[in-house]
DNA sequence: GCGATCTGAAGTGTCAACACTTTCAATATA
DNA sequence: TATATTGAAAGTGTTGACACTTCAGATCGC
């Protein structure tokens, strides 16, 4: 954990504490199961304990860490199953976004999305998986975005960041970007030829392969 | 709001605030819109004003409230884009818990089921609502078992406790419950039959009955 | 009379000190 | 040697005090 003295306070102090420590624990610098010392995180952050104690309330509120009453608060450990269970709401949701996606498709979207496709394409010849990883995280956001939703958009980026945190845990499981690649076409063709059905069912299977990436490295681990 | 000294504090004591405020919230004794006021509060409370702002985070961070730096925090209000748009994921959780409640049923769950629909029937002849409204709580929550993804049940149950906290907002709309009542036995006639495909509709259409129902009465009061 | 500035109250943000609980190791005891 | 006891250390829970911001109303100048 490295020293990160900015903390802007433009939106009062714990705000900007609660922020960092999502980094941290998005980054990995906190791993899951490692406990939050509000002393040291006090010295860390330059502050008291006081908005410490409160931005790690705010992470308890939405679930990132569990506190346990005078022993301390851990970063959030996600087992197998929540994992599994999780995958299930992410293709639901994904799912449901690409149907309606397919009816509010206008002309101005099909050109970023070609875009996004080309672009993917080059980073997936190329092998810069880091590059190629934003712009898949574009490319399923231009598909929550037109599901005119914004609680579906929310709640599957509050997923995908859980589920982030589970494979960090275990391994970083890259994914195969030409697999992965492919799929993003075949769901924007089904988006654009306007069959909403179709759309939908694509955009399930495509996180529900990767659910099943993951799951059977998992098993190849464990035997 | 009543004086409510218990709060056992078998849990830590901002963790009881919170849950006593969320009580608070959702029986409206703390309207939406209303400000939080962290000493008087406290003082209701017999505490001091730490514990409260600790629980206060707590509920900001699941989204409860929304706090305003120097301002204080204010009991979330929900616009009505925003009611429309939980309906459809409540819909979307529902049709998916049904469609797996389909494959997942046993002999057993028919018998509940069987059970908590003839109460329905008992409690809507005598136009017992409460009573009415317990059951049909019990009869989602049993759906959303089946489904055997408790993230789902969960999901499901902060939807509709988010959709409740709108709903006294304007009105305290008692729904039909004669014709969600026949709802309900369609739906688990699909259930039963195993037809998962057609469960999964006669769920969503179910909620989307409620939004719809919803809608027009806010129609008609604007109009 | 009207607008700008001042002032006070109300309320939130932050802090340092103290009380309490848990844990673990050292010691005593059978 | 194994087990129970006890005491210190570490860390969280709680509190009251103080600093700072915001807002509304009074005051002053024009």
């Amino acid at each position: 954990m490295t020293e990160r003295g900015q903390l802007k306070p433009e939106n009062g102090l714990s705000s900007a504490i609660a922020e960092a420590l999502k980094q941290l624990i998005f980054t990995g610098e906190l791993k899951p199961g490692e406990r939050l010392n509000e002393a040291i995180l006090a010295l860390r952050m330059g502050t008291s304990r006081g908005p410490i104690r409160e931005a790690i309330r705010t992470l308890a509120g939405s679930g990132m860490v569990t506190a346990v009453v005078n022993k301390g608060v851990y970063v959030r450990q996600i087992s197998v199953r929540e994992m599994l269970e999780i995958y299930d709401l992410r293709a639901l949701l994904f799912g449901f976004a690409a149907q309606r996606a397919s009816d509010n498709l206008t002309d101005e979207h099909r050109v970023r999305f070609e875009a996004l496709l080309a672009a993917m394409d080059v980073a997936c010849e190329k092998g810069d998986s880091s590059h190629y990883y934003e712009l898949n995280l574009a490319f399923h956001a231009l598909v929550l975005d037109l599901s005119n939703n914004q609680r579906a958009h929310q709640a599957y980026n509050d997923y995908v960041n859980e589920l982030h945190l589970f494979r960090r845990r275990f391994f970083n499981a890259p994914g195969n970007m030409r697999h992965s690649n492919q799929e993003h076409r075949l769901l924007y063709e089904a988006i654009a030829s306007g069959n909403s059905s179709k759309a939908k069912t694509t955009a399930e299977r495509h996180v529900l392969s990767g659910r099943h990436r993951l799951l059977s490295t998992l098993d190849s681990v464990k035997a």
